[in-house]
DNA sequence: CCACAGATTGAGAACGTTCTCACCCAAGTG
DNA sequence: CACTTGGGTGAGAACGTTCTCAATCTGTGG
């Protein structure tokens, strides 16, 4: 045993009688605000150290109406994007004395509209949010309303008073199919994830469809890869656009699909890199090669894409620095600017490594 | 815009005047404690949902003692093994209302001491602590002596009044050891990331020094790794032992060097999927196959291990329900259990699949 | 009609800080 | 000497809840 058991914390009045003075003093001596004699602060000092007195920051932050806590929402934190993302936003919130409370949606709708009211019941400062795709604005500018600034991560809600974070999901789509196509590819699948409803949207769109298609991550880069086959003349096919589900499990069933397809698919863009392990896990099943028989692009530079057989190619995010970038500008607007709602657009970068060649 | 733009949120006393009653009644028709007449309930309900009120958890937590908060702290959430433990500590937290405050060490010893400082004067209800190789046990023991209960999570800090769930790393990495070595490798090499003083122990321990070795993660599947040897009459070889570092360069680096050795080693085994993935990079730069060439094992079912070719054999630990189970632990005592500490051991589950031939 | 148990209510304390304000005192200033 | 200045101090309010306690109301049985 080691030092004596205290069960309660002392507060900041023990520590004033324990220091001979006030507790006014002795907040002044420990807080730093307002003015001390050295001798004062010298005496409350020493009794803090010699009780181990810690502020308790809820009382502080009943009066200060800071809770300096930043409130994170995401799909799933064992998702690597969320992870790393949240890495980025745990380290700009640290280095401006914030802590961060995470809560997990599971991409279920009323878990996050719950998790809002109990973030706001807590007084967060402000919020990362990456909405799921079908995101509530009423609930989400509720809490914007009443006074706690969002940023929105990686996804955007329409007509939401908030700034944004994201990467150019159109563009980056398209510069990686345009890649495909160039290496001759005239088949090119597109494996989305989730969202049944794009494949027929993707079919006959329109321009008004194309728009709205393109306002979730995942109908943007629908949008990007259409537009790159149209600009190349390449047709459409709503059955090369497979939306079978998430889990790697589900990307592997879509390509074995997509490859028992008449005229298959001779190249694959996946929009994560755990669909990408699905269709590589597909092409060992099937005794296919990759790229000798199957060229593969993937969404994110996985720890693992370089480390494989073949290399990954890849369009790779900046995920830490968006989630560095949204902590940031919601500490910003915390810390009172009143600046413009802005949309970040971080640069991607496609790294050409060996697993799309030219057919 | 939608509906009307409140900065301040309505505290209780507002509510109440709004409602006609006494702040107290509200309170009761409100938090559901005490007895309330039906009329009171709904005119108090009423008033609530009108002005969107939302209760402060800071002024009950200032009342009830309790914030219903754990704090989490890991050494980096961007890792893979800690994004998926704390899932499960989230999951079990939020199963019984409880929320997760995140911190991170990056393995750093006064990081780590002073987010404890932070999270006691945060009041967190209880610590889920994966600590540094090198835990501050005084700085650990205080926060318990301040009556916030503390559970261990992969590593263990000796003398610490606490409750502790892992694996038996030196079991698991005994029988990792062992299959390579009946499939007939006599060379076998440990990539263990870090701790450079491993090495010389390894080689003389005698019966403290194992012991000793045992302590830490790394060095208890150090010293299970040389448990086999030993058994199976196989001299161990310090210079077969690395730890150079934990990045993905590191191993990559450290296997080029083993694979120069003379009587290089025919098998390796990695102590966490990253490392394993520094393996794979060397094998391919080198031109060498697995496991054709060298055979590798690696802890951690990482999700592209079964996708990749070959697909890897690996030692699965179950890190969810390790999380899971520190959480539930943590909240049986945030709930005033005051059983025995308990050191739980969860069951790992070694994976067959390509990785490890026989030689 | 009275007494009484139990439900319902409100005033005010409590939690542990920071903030406001008035006061004291020593050291200048005219 | 009277007057200001400003650092230092403590009493008490404030934050928004829950808790304690005494008072009031309601209905029931005699």
């Amino acid at each position: 045993m080691s030092g004596s058991v205290r069960r309660a914390m002392p507060s900041i009045e023990i520590v004033a009688k324990e220091a001979g003075v006030s507790t006014a003093t002795a907040g002044r001596a420990l807080g730093g605000y307002g003015s001390v004699s050295r001798k004062s602060r010298e005496a409350v000092q020493a009794a803090a150290e010699r009780l181990g007195y810690r502020p308790n920051s809820l009382a502080r932050s009943m009066i200060t109406g800071l809770t300096h806590t930043l409130g994170v929402l995401v799909p799933d934190i064992e998702n690597p994007f969320f992870s790393r993302a949240l890495r980025g936003i745990a380290d700009a919130a640290h280095e401006r004395g914030w802590e961060v409370l995470l809560v997990n949606t599971d991409e279920d709708l009323a878990l996050e509209r719950k998790a809002l009211g109990v973030l706001a019941e807590r007084r967060v400062d402000g919020l990362v949010v990456a909405p799921t795709d079908v995101a509530d604005r009423d609930a989400l500018q509720a809490v914007v309303d009443a006074g706690i600034p969002i940023v929105l991560l990686d996804r955007r809600v329409p007509g939401l008073d908030a700034d944004t974070v994201g990467i150019d999901n159109r563009a980056a789509a398209k510069d990686a199919t345009e890649r495909l196509l160039k290496l001759g590819h005239r088949s090119v699948a597109l494996l989305t994830g989730g969202d049944e409803k794009l494949r027929p949207k993707l079919s006959r769109p329109g321009l008004r469809g194309v728009e709205r298609l393109a306002a979730t991550t995942v109908g943007a880069r629908a949008a990007g890869y259409r537009d790159a086959l149209v600009e190349a003349g390449v047709e459409p096919r709503p059955e090369l656009v497979s939306a079978e589900g998430f889990r790697r499990e589900d990307a592997a069933a879509a390509t074995r699909r997509l490859l028992a397809l008449p005229d298959a698919p001779t190249a694959i863009l996946a929009l994560d890199s755990l669909l990408a392990l699905g269709v590589l896990q597909a092409l060992r099943g099937l005794g296919m090669r990759c790229p000798a028989d199957v060229s593969l692009v993937a969404f994110d530079d996985a720890d693992w894409a370089e480390a494989i057989s073949p290399p990954l190619s890849v369009v790779a995010q900046p995920i830490y620095e968006l989630g560095a970038e949204a902590g940031r500008l919601l500490l910003d607007r915390v810390q009172g600017s009143d600046k413009r709602f802005t949309h970040r657009r971080l640069p991607t970068r496609f790294i050409e490594r060996e697993s799309a060649a030219s057919r």
